[in-house]
DNA sequence: CTGGGGATGGGGCCC
DNA sequence: CGGGCCCCATCCCCA
């Protein structure tokens, strides 16, 4: 589920201080953050969903952007945001575990192996749907802000940004982040050489949204 | 416009 | 079954 059906897209993630204003001095932290989205809904856009992008990758997640989810190339070239760390970049960077899993989802679709891997396939799903469910309460509220969060450990990297605590270093620089994946994210801008590489002219970049921002803006180079 | 940091969410997987 | 951790993805904001 994109982040967006939670959060208020108006609402600053760069300042936290707006979600102590909002959720406090609004006295409706809940309000503010859940989304206008029936819990029923999401079960009946997950089963739509899913089976309209059988024979492609199949998205892990409902795409923000059906369009250009449907055209992105994630299954070509890199596209992790920050990318591995224990591997160097590459054209053809190891496929994460959710895009074998989609192939492997789609593969079955398309072949005739049906019955058992349907099976297989309603396990998964259900699996995964409870705990898709289980996403839409948020039993762990920051007791600084009052900002609700679905998994203990999302409050925990919310916490840090409270406490200011930064555990994960750069060995590269002094640089420390709260979040790990910011980290990988900032290790990438130690690489030479870029993973993200525009089609259209020669530039390379470290972040598939830079990429991305680079051919929105009309690659002009 | 670009590069990068910060914040946050999801599913996969293991225990 | 659920908690916890991991990796990935994305958005926003700022320099």
């Amino acid at each position: 589920m994109p982040r967006c059906f939670l959060v208020r897209q108006n609402l600053s993630r760069k300042k936290t201080n707006c979600y102590r204003q909002v959720n406090i001095d609004a006295g409706a932290p809940q309000t503010e953050i859940f989304p206008p989205v029936p819990h029923v809904g999401i079960g009946l856009l997950w089963d739509l969903y899913a089976p309209a992008v059988v024979g492609q990758a199949a998205p892990a997640k409902l795409p923000e952007k059906l369009p250009e989810a449907s055209t992105c190339p994630s299954s070509s070239a890199g596209h992790q945001e920050g990318g591995s760390t224990s591997h160097p970049p590459s054209p053809d960077p190891p496929r994460r575990r959710s895009h074998r899993i989609k192939e492997r989802r789609a593969a079955t679709a398309s072949s005739g192996s049906f019955p058992r891997t349907h099976r297989e396939e309603e396990h998964d799903n259900a699996a995964a749907l409870q705990r898709h469910i289980r996403t839409h309460a948020l039993p762990c509220v920051c007791p600084t802000c009052g900002k609700a969060f679905s998994r203990p450990w999302l409050l925990r990297g919310h916490i840090r940004t409270h406490t200011g605590e930064r555990p994960f270093s750069c060995p590269q620089c002094s640089r420390a982040f709260a979040d790990r994946s910011n980290l990988r994210a900032h290790l990438q801008t130690h690489e030479e050489v870029k993973r993200y590489k525009c089609d259209t002219c020669t530039r390379t970049f470290s972040r598939a949204s830079l990429l991305r921002k680079h051919a929105a803006s009309g690659c002009t180079r």
